[in-house]
DNA sequence: CGTCCAGTTGATGTAAATCAAACCCAGTGG
DNA sequence: CCACTGGGTTTGATTTACATCAACTGGACG
């Protein structure tokens, strides 16, 4: 089973990644839930009436425009909420990499706690002005960045999430087409670049879906475009 | 003197403008500044102790790469607020286009007036939520949009900024760079765009600062890509 | 064992970048 | 008044990074 492989969850330990401490609360109002591989969590434009909390696998967040052409905005990986910031309304839709499972929350119930509980809108409020300087991070890549610096930065960036500092294992359980669609490239550059990056010794891989940073540095110098 | 030339305040009515109303209440605690052309209102990495709001003029907010390489996140009109939903660190650097003059208000007594208010702090959760989904917007449009389409969605939302409905003539008081920075495209592209649409008759212009929109309807199906 | 995808690699095309040269004012100063 | 200057704009010629098109590979699964 699909869900099996992909399962990030012991590399993501969830009680850690729960950055906001005081959304451990939250646990008690959460119920399970599971998808399949490409099944929808929610789409753009339905009424956001919950909140989740990826337990393990990848939920991707993307946009579409009506010729096909698609945005993939955001990779969520155990441990981190979706949509925690959403308005009423979904600004995109969530779909499931491979088998996923979740938590999720009533939004009304969430938000009689954060109404409860000052120091729980506080956090809310730091997470998502934090999520708005990432965001912008991204609209420079995206607007400025050459193909290898945009792979660089996403390798970086994969290897950096889930605490523990940066580790040297990096799993891409998502396709070559979905981090093209993260990074406003093609597949096959996505490929291209990602052979480069083996054949100057930055990186190995033992899978498509499993890379190993063997030169940090390396990675890091050509992310900053030195 | 730019400013005057400048000067949208006639076009974008502050009062209207400052749409979430709850926070008229801070007009009382603001000092008034003024900026001369590209002078920095603040940097990042700067410590973000004031929030501003846009009297004349245009505010643009940019973030810089080692080499030069620029981008223009947002341009900010009069009666819009800057860096009201910004973290402890300034995310991006915020420069006057022309001669501009804001009111600034201190964060710490913003701060106290919104913890003392929660229909404040609602409006300003709901004023951010829908700046990300903006801004996720305009990451599709930097992923994966042709330079026609950008330069189509940016001239349709310049002309829908400012309440009021679509409003036919369109002040671009910005440099052509600025725009090419703001959309991930050079000045001669986006000069190029522009002339190809005057070209359909969809815009004419009486200068290279003002537009004027003829075709509405055919800039949005450029915009969409039809 | 064949089918089906995702991944990979190569050949070719193209949208936009880069390089280059006028052009157009607004401001300055003789 | 008019020549001069300098920044922004515009248009043209050329280049290029990446997309597109095409073909092959290799593992997963019935």
């Amino acid at each position: 089973m699909l869900s099996a492989q992909y399962d990030l969850s012991s590399s993501f330990p969830t009680a850690v990644h729960s950055s906001v401490a005081e959304l451990a609360a939250l646990d008690a109002v959460g119920t399970v839930l599971s998808l399949d591989r490409d099944a929808a969590l929610f789409r753009e434009g339905d009424r956001a009436d919950h909140y989740f909390k990826v337990v393990s696998g990848v939920i991707r967040g993307c946009k579409l425009l009506s010729d096909g052409r698609r945005h993939v905005g955001d990779f969520f990986l155990p441990g981190e909420f979706v949509a925690l910031n959403a308005p009423a309304i979904h600004a995109f839709t969530a779909e499931a990499i491979g088998g996923t499972t979740l938590v999720r929350y009533e939004r009304r119930r969430v938000d009689a706690l954060i109404a409860a509980n000052p120091r729980l809108a506080i956090s809310l409020f730091a997470r998502l002005s934090a999520e708005l300087s990432a965001i912008r991070a991204r609209m420079l890549l995206l607007s400025r960045m050459t193909a290898s610096e945009r792979i660089a930065t996403f390798l970086l960036d994969l290897a950096g999430r889930g605490g523990s500092g940066r580790r040297s294992v990096i799993p891409l359980p998502m396709t070559r087409t979905d981090i093209g669609d993260h990074l406003g490239l093609t597949t096959e550059t996505v490929c291209r670049e990602i052979a480069q990056l083996k054949r100057i010794g930055a990186i190995a891989a033992s899978s498509p879906h499993e890379l190993r940073v063997l030169r940090g540095d390396l990675l890091q110098r050509i992310a900053d475009g030195i």
